[in-house]
DNA sequence: AGCACGCCGACT
DNA sequence: GTCGGCGTGCTC
């Protein structure tokens, strides 16, 4: 009897591949989930085990043994192999990548599978007068001895790491002192599970009966939707839960969308309970991630915060999974492996027979078609917690009023009446750098990046034109390429802009910008927040950044320079995108005891879907969209899977989908619809031309058995391999 | 994806 | 005469 290991290699091949087990190799280690190590080609590989079989496809003759078996426990359970061969099948992507993305970069490389103890740096003077003796004169070095007698089994590395200011400098200084010292001690290691510090205030009763019903489904799988508005207290839910669970002795799963806001929900769970958290996002070191995921593994950690590339990560013993702002785009992946965290995650719970819990201020049309169909169990928090109003709404038609940067007289008006009551007004412009064109005012020239089909942004802070799709920059040219006339003229509205636009209307008001340009350097978006807290600020003009998760309880005002480019788009999720971040910016308005106005500019103050969204809020909206979906077939009404490809050759993406398109028409299956191909919207991007094609079923079987055939045919395509071609199951944006 | 093999142009 | 261009084929 021969055993053949099936393994899932990382390369972009549709299967799995057979080995013979290394030489002398106890047989006991050959359990699914462990790495292994494999000769393929003439590389080396370090794959995953996913079973063990006595038959093989392959000619015995041309088996090669493994190399060496990497692990003595398996790295995944069954039930995270179970989840990564689903989702191998549901996005059509190979085997390998979708199990590689389940390990860190370390792991996958084939670094140990062990927690290296932690580094305490503790003080070794007995004595510590004289250490106050020896750094009279380092200010840090002493701040630094303060925070080492406040802990006399030392401090953690990980702990030292979170200190914003230079540790490492006075550490290397008082060990050259003989001061103190790294050691690994583990006395004195206290570990609680149960510690939990009560929350300060009471729960109402939309969040009791939340709490209530998941925690009624505890230990089997359902899902939830929790429907919250902004303030409604969703966290306080969130925590109330991880105590339900860790009082179980389970560990919970926590998604978030984004980086930026970890280090917030990170301080909620740290001060609320004393059991340690792993944080896992793209921001950290590989030392780091790879720490976190082993610590989640292992079960070291009942919490695990973290953003799209953690919903893999395995649980030694699950308990919940929490997604939270579940209609954010940016849990789904949108290169490589094309997955949404959001479905995997609920997937993932399935097969865990565990709770899952969607939150968001908007649900997404698709999660609130899951609660139609019974899918999802819908949970509401209506109130802000507290009591707090919602924000009025005011359309403001700008037909036939002189801007000023994209400012109307009347939202200059609000704004002055704002200021001159002591409250913060808030400025949403959907645009970073100065002016998204540079235009010619003789003869009409306009600076476009030479790699793809769009404009150069202006960026005045540094002088640059920018591309923001390529990365392509150059400075600010003196004269026009067209016809050197000096007459060069910014046009349109970024947030630079309107930030100069302000504090020439304003001169005595504090003006902060947030974007993606004036948080780039580490701490800075942290200052601007502090700022923003501590009333240091009067106007804060910002993008997309600003509607995330901050509060910004003293601003009363939020104004919208531009509503219109989100209601008139080819992309047919566009009006849902609007509402949500419309829906989202009014949420950052207003507290308890002052009520909030949104201010909307807009050349369509008719336009239904925004009149129902300022009338009936946000369901009301959902409502009316999803009916328009419903009746033009699209999602989450039918079911989409986007073929993309592009190339340098212009021609080569083309001729690959028409033949995609051609199979596919071929077969004449019922109930689908072929689209394309056509150019993607932004049919060049950095020198590559780029195009797609659009299958559209009302039965997702019909999408999956069809790309299932087409795969094998196509992947031997000659065309196939003078593109770059990948598919998208439940594309997001049509891009 | 890598990495080989393989057959045609400008160079130490 | 070779170095190297990228077409095409393979990976258990």
């Amino acid at each position: 009897m021969t055993m053949i290991l099936k393994i899932a290699v990382p390369v972009p091949l549709r299967r799995l591949f057979d080995y013979l087990p290394p030489p002398a190799c106890d047989f006991g280690r050959l359990r699914c989930g462990v790495r292994v190590e494999v000769p393929f080609g003439r590389r080396r590989k370090i794959g995953i085990l996913m079973a063990v079989s006595e038959e093989s496809d392959i000619d015995p003759g041309r088996l090669k043994a493994a190399w060496a078996i990497l692990d003595d426990t398996p790295l995944l359970t069954a039930e995270d192999l179970r989840l990564l061969s689903w989702a191998s099948q549901y996005y059509h992507h190979p085997i390998g990548e979708v199990v590689a993305a389940a390990l860190t970069v370390l792991l996958r490389k084939g670094s140990a599978a062990e927690l290296a103890d932690e580094r305490f740096l503790r003080l070794v003077a007995d004595d510590l007068s004289v250490a106050e003796q020896a750094c009279k004169r380092a200010p840090r070095q002493a701040a630094l001895i303060e925070l080492l007698r406040a802990h006399p089994n030392g401090v953690p590395h990980s702990l030292l790491k979170e200190l914003d200011w230079d540790w490492r400098g006075a550490a290397d200084g008082l060990i050259r002192k003989g001061l103190a010292c790294w050691c690994e001690c583990p006395a004195g290691q206290e570990r609680d599970d149960s510690a939990f510090v009560p929350p300060p205030f009471q729960l109402n009763a939309d969040q009791q009966h939340a709490i209530e019903s998941v925690r009624g489904a505890m230990g089997a799988y359902a899902a939830f939707l929790l429907e919250g508005v902004t303030g409604s207290g969703k966290t306080e839910v969130y925590l109330q839960l991880t105590q339900e669970v860790l009082a179980r002795g389970k560990q919970i799963m926590i998604l978030l969308p984004e980086i930026n806001l970890t280090p917030q929900l990170q301080a909620r769970f740290r001060s609320r309970f004393s059991v340690p958290v792993a944080i896992f996002h793209s921001g950290l070191t590989e030392t780091e991630r790879c720490r976190a995921w082993l610590r989640m593994q292992q079960g070291e950690v009942g919490i695990l915060l973290g953003t799209r590339s953690a919903v893999f990560t395995p649980m030694k013993s699950p308990g919940m999974i929490i997604l939270d702002e579940e209609h954010d785009t940016s849990f789904k992946q949108q290169d490589g492996f094309r997955f949404s965290a959001r479905d995997v995650a609920v997937m993932r719970a399935r097969l865990l027979n565990i709770p899952v819990l969607l939150g968001s201020a908007t649900p997404s049309l698709e999660s609130l078609f899951n609660v139609s169909q019974g899918r999802y169990r819908h949970l509401r928090l209506a109130r802000r917690a507290g009591g707090a109003v919602q924000p009025v709404f005011r359309l403001l038609d700008i037909r036939g009023h002189r801007l000023r940067e994209g400012l109307s007289p009347a939202l200059i008006a609000y704004i002055s009446d704002t200021l001159s009551r002591g409250e913060q007004a808030l400025l949403f412009v959907n645009r970073r750098g100065f002016a998204p064109t540079l235009i010619c005012h003789d003869c009409g020239w306009v600076a476009r990046c030479r790699r793809c089909d769009a404009n150069l942004v202006v960026h005045a802070g540094d002088g640059r034109l920018r591309c923001h799709h390529c990365g392509f920059e150059q400075s600010l040219p003196g004269v026009c390429a067209g016809c050197s006339s000096e007459d060069l003229r910014p046009l349109g509205l970024g947030t630079e802009r309107v930030e100069k636009a302000l504090a020439e209307l304003f001169p005595d008001a504090r003006v902060a910008r947030i974007d993606r340009d004036s948080t780039r350097r580490k701490g800075r978006l942290e200052a601007i927040l502090n700022d923003i807290r501590d009333g240091r600020v009067d106007i804060l003009v910002g993008t997309q950044m600003l509607a995330k998760g901050h509060h910004f309880p003293q601003v009363t005002l939020v104004g919208i320079t531009d509503v219109d480019a989100g209601l008139y788009s080819t992309d047919f999720r566009s009006e849902e995108r609007t509402a949500q971040l419309i829906t989202q910016v009014a949420g950052r308005a207003g507290r308890e005891d002052r009520m909030g106005t949104v201010v909307l500019q807009t050349r369509h103050p008719g336009h239904p879907l925004l009149q129902v969204l300022i009338r009936d809020g946000y369901s009301g909206f959902a409502k009316a969209c999803s009916e328009e979906r419903r009746a033009a077939h699209l999602p989450p009404f039918s079911y989409q899977a986007l073929w993309r490809a592009e190339a340098s050759d212009a021609e080569a993406p083309m001729r690959f989908l028409e033949r995609v398109a051609g199979l596919a028409r071929a077969r004449s299956v019922a109930d689908l619809a072929v689209l394309g191909p056509v150019p993607a919207p932004m049919a060049r991007r950095a020198g590559r031309r780029r195009y797609q094609l659009l299958f559209q079923s009302s039965k997702r079987k019909v999408l999956h058995e069809l790309i299932e055939a087409l795969l094998p045919v196509i992947s031997e395509l000659a065309e196939a391999r003078r593109v770059r071609w990948s598919i998208d199951v439940d594309p997001v944006d049509l891009y």
